[in-house]
DNA sequence: TATTGTTATACTCTATAACTATA
DNA sequence: TATAGTTATAGAGTATAACAATA
């Protein structure tokens, strides 16, 4: 395995892992609906993702303790983005699943952020721009190791 | 100006939105010091950046009301991580700098993270490496605009 | 007996409103 | 009269501890 922690590759992780973090706190500002807390947000994009999930490995996945998963799937519902049914196999579980009105608000929130970047992204000059179309792809690699 | 919002630019800045999102959420888990809000650390990196400010120039910076910052201050002094002096010209005002304990965590910290996101690089082949080098500075721009 | 989810309660962080000191 | 900062208080979000239902 490679060791980038010398030289100019030590410096080009240094300048990633500063620019990610930024531009990473500026797209989060960036919301479509400020009544959903962060971690509301985030259980819709991990629903998006995975599908269905128990309450329980929506907390595990979300980092966060069962009961306060237990109020945040309950706030989910009565804001109608979620729906609740038993599991099929233990009567101990419930299955959580997004509506429709769920993913519209996703969407809708993709389209908000992604128009804030590229209006960032239109002042770069064409040489600039390639290169970060060429990188595109290994973030997103990068991103999902 | 340009427009990115057809076709394989739109696909890419959609692909950057994903995967800066999701590498700053997961960058941002790495912490030095648990003890520390988000807010906190914030502080501490403004300070880093632009040297001394006031009270409430950092509200505004952090997007906070005052009485938080008041607050935030108190409990960074507390922990010996700024100093707090009067204002030379207004005595209204107080002068908030952070100290060399501060510095060296700040430092510890991008140190870790800049640790963690070698380690996830290493696993890119020289190829994907060496357009991510060359998007870096790009990065850094748009981060900065 | 172990596990899933819930209820009850407390703590942390931030906000708004009202106040003090200075400009 | 306006501004910088603080104090008092309330609300949102999360945690821990204790409990109920099911495996």
């Amino acid at each position: 395995m490679r060791d980038l922690s010398h030289g100019d590759d030590a410096a080009a992780v240094n300048s990633l892992r500063s620019a990610v973090m930024r531009l990473g706190r500026r797209l989060k500002h960036q919301r479509v609906d400020e009544s959903l807390s962060p971690t509301e947000m985030s259980v819709l994009g991990t629903l998006a993702r995975c599908g269905s999930a128990t309450p329980g490995e929506l907390a595990r996945k979300e980092h966060v303790q069962p009961p306060s998963m237990t109020r945040i799937v309950a706030l989910l519902e009565a804001k109608g983005l979620v729906r609740l049914e038993p599991h099929p196999d233990d009567r101990r579980q419930k299955v959580v699943t997004q509506t429709e009105t769920a993913e519209a608000m996703l969407e809708q929130s993709r389209r908000k952020r992604n128009a804030w970047l590229a209006g960032l992204a239109a002042e770069l000059d064409d040489e600039e721009w390639a290169k970060l179309r060429a990188a595109a792809p290994v973030l997103e690699k990068l991103a999902h190791l």
